[in-house]
DNA sequence: CATGATATATATCGAATTGATATATCTGCG
DNA sequence: CGCAGATATATCAATTCGATATATATCATG
């Protein structure tokens, strides 16, 4: 799923300048399963464009530049329900995180401890995010995808809570001498 | 975190060759959190060879083209530990799937049922996966980062299975009359 | 026994994406 | 008043992706 694909969808939910489809990715509805940057949403907005699948328009602004405000056309709607009769790819997860305690035998004992404390306070954040959504009128598809985020931050706060022994054991124990 | 430094993270675990490399990422011990696919793996280890973070060896082999076995060097240790003094970026998921599901209303009932029955399938599969590694002799930090990775499918099937009445509510409506 | 699929193994290449940066102005805070 | 942060578009080098090419062994299937 390219870029364009991803910026023909997020204008289903009503016209935006790029630069708002950005924040769309960044703190908005997609950003809990999907990312894009300027760098890629500029320029497929002025592909998508060219192709007739979306439309634009400038609205003059004081000091900033002008705003290009997009919207799906007809031929745009089509295409992007072309796109999704595809088969989607297999999820992707990147974590450095993850990677880094994978690896926490080369790491200093300090800075473990303060890339965990940093990654849970990430994922408590993200929880209360999405807790305080108000899901009130929110269509049942965006419901589904909404919930499996808040399980998916649920279920990663729990485990980092109940399990972060594993990371410190070694540690603590070089440390205090023994603690439980 | 790129790919060079991923390369001498993998090359931790032992001796390897960019396709066993490329392994890890795709079936083993980094799959659950990373990727990487040929087209960085074997320009970085190149690379990495050239700054003399790694060694390389070739074994003859019959038929296949020579296996050239790469291996850390010291020089290639110090490196990795620098680079796990970063702070580590926010995680990154993709999931199309999340993305058709958000963008259901677009959709083709029969097609959704189709992506959310290989979604499940796939979580499903990757759980059983998990659940059948044998954790002995794996060392804390590796079983904190596989127990996260189980706790997310975990989470994941679990949410799919109680919650897809929301994707389809509409749907079984029109179809069956009324079903709960 | 032939055929085809899958695994081993390296390598490359165009296309897409990332991440950082440039530019310019407004708003709100202390 | 100054400074940080938000608004807004745009570009660019470096990196990464995804597909493909090459060549052979192995294994199952008809």
């Amino acid at each position: 799923m390219d870029v364009k694909t991803l910026c023909l969808g997020a204008l289903t939910l009503g016209n935006a300048s790029g630069y708002e489809i950005k924040k769309m990715f960044e703190e908005g509805p997609f950003a809990y399963f999907h990312q894009a940057g300027y760098g890629s949403i500029y320029p497929a907005l002025g592909k998508l464009c060219e192709e007739g699948l979306v439309s634009m328009q400038e609205h003059e602004q004081d000091g900033r530049p002008d705003k290009k405000v997009y919207g799906l056309t007809a031929k745009g709607k089509t295409a992007l329900e072309g796109k999704l009769t595809m088969q989607p790819a297999k999820d992707k997860v990147r974590s450095e995180a993850l990677v880094m305690f994978f690896l926490a035998e080369h790491m200093d004992a300090e800075h473990l401890r303060k890339v965990f404390d940093g990654y849970l306070a990430c994922y408590r954040d993200n929880l209360e995010c999405v807790n305080s959504l108000d899901d009130k009128g929110v269509s049942p598809h965006r419901l589904f995808v909404r919930g499996f985020g808040k399980a998916f931050y649920q279920a990663a706060v729990s485990y980092m809570e109940e399990n972060s022994h594993l990371l410190f054991a070694e540690t603590d124990l070089r440390k205090t001498g023994a603690s439980k």
